[in-house]
DNA sequence: GTCATAACATGCATTATGCAAAATTTGCCT
DNA sequence: AGGCAAATTTTGCATAATGCATGTTATGAC
């Protein structure tokens, strides 16, 4: 039982890896997270974001300031508090996004179509069960598809 | 289909973590991906156990010199070609893999236990379907546990 | 108007990671 | 025997992620 978990795990880890490799850009897994949090989010100011990735505001900080200096992100003022700042997705960070995205669903895709037709929705019961025992939220597939942890990205 | 994966995926490496961080040792996920190939693999020299761990020898060289100065590995020079340098678990090291692996099987344990005992079965040939169709070997789960992807770790 | 608080920014430290180069040892070939 | 290529480890240099502690600036309450 365990084993099987772990051996899915790994196989969709390695999905994403490879999802993120294929992109041009050169990203790391951290800062993938963090455009696809800009991008489900909208705007949002930094300590929400450093929330949001369950990190120390410094981190998200510099992992902004590396995505802003890539063209990925960028940051403005906000006008009603100029304390915070805004932090979103540039054109260029939406298209990444999308590619990254589209690139996983395609490869996942694929592996499903592979599976035994009979056997997928018995996995999506199955998987469902297993998170529920678990108490993990059900996340959005097609907005967040990482593993949102931070040690492990 | 997507979404009930990632899920699934998420819950498991927030099991991981929560095992990991129970240990009174302070230990970084990599760290522990490094004891547990010891652990299964016995003595190896430092170039095979980076392509297990799938990283550059320059770090493991360093990981390693990091957990032999935390007591947990140790490294003797093989007598046989004294290039080579031989890793090996400490019984401390030892004593922690131990530990972390009992804690990780104790809660999927209480996981599965939670579910419905009809969808257990069913879990476990949909996910060792959806591994084969992803072309991921199988792990052993009682020493390789963790998911094996630098960058993700 | 001053002061506590909030939000961001920066300094410092550690870990993980890779590439490139150096140092040592082995093994082979002449 | 001598030399040279290859293997193996080690170190130098660089970047990213991460957290804690500290400073800096703006807001809001009194």
């Amino acid at each position: 039982m365990v084993a099987a978990v772990v051996t899915a795990s790994r196989a969709l880890v390695a999905v994403s890896a490879r999802s993120l490799a294929a992109v041009g850009e050169a990203l790391t897994v951290p800062q993938f997270r963090m455009l696809v949090v800009l991008e489900a989010g909208g705007p949002v100011n930094l300590s929400r974001l450093a929330e949001h990735l369950a990190v120390n505001p410094s981190t998200a900080m510099r992992m902004a300031d590396r995505l802003i200096a890539a063209g990925m992100v960028e940051r403005t003022t906000d006008p009603a508090d100029r304390r915070a700042a805004k932090l979103a997705l540039t054109s260029v960070g939406q298209r990444v996004v999308h590619q990254v995205t589209r690139r996983r669903q395609e490869e996942i895709t694929r592996i499903v179509g592979a599976m035994p037709a009979e056997r997928r929705s018995a996995m999506v019961e199955a998987l469902q069960a297993f998170a529920d025992a678990a108490g993990e939220p059900q996340v959005d597939p097609g907005t967040y598809g990482e593993l949102l942890l931070p040690g492990w990205n």
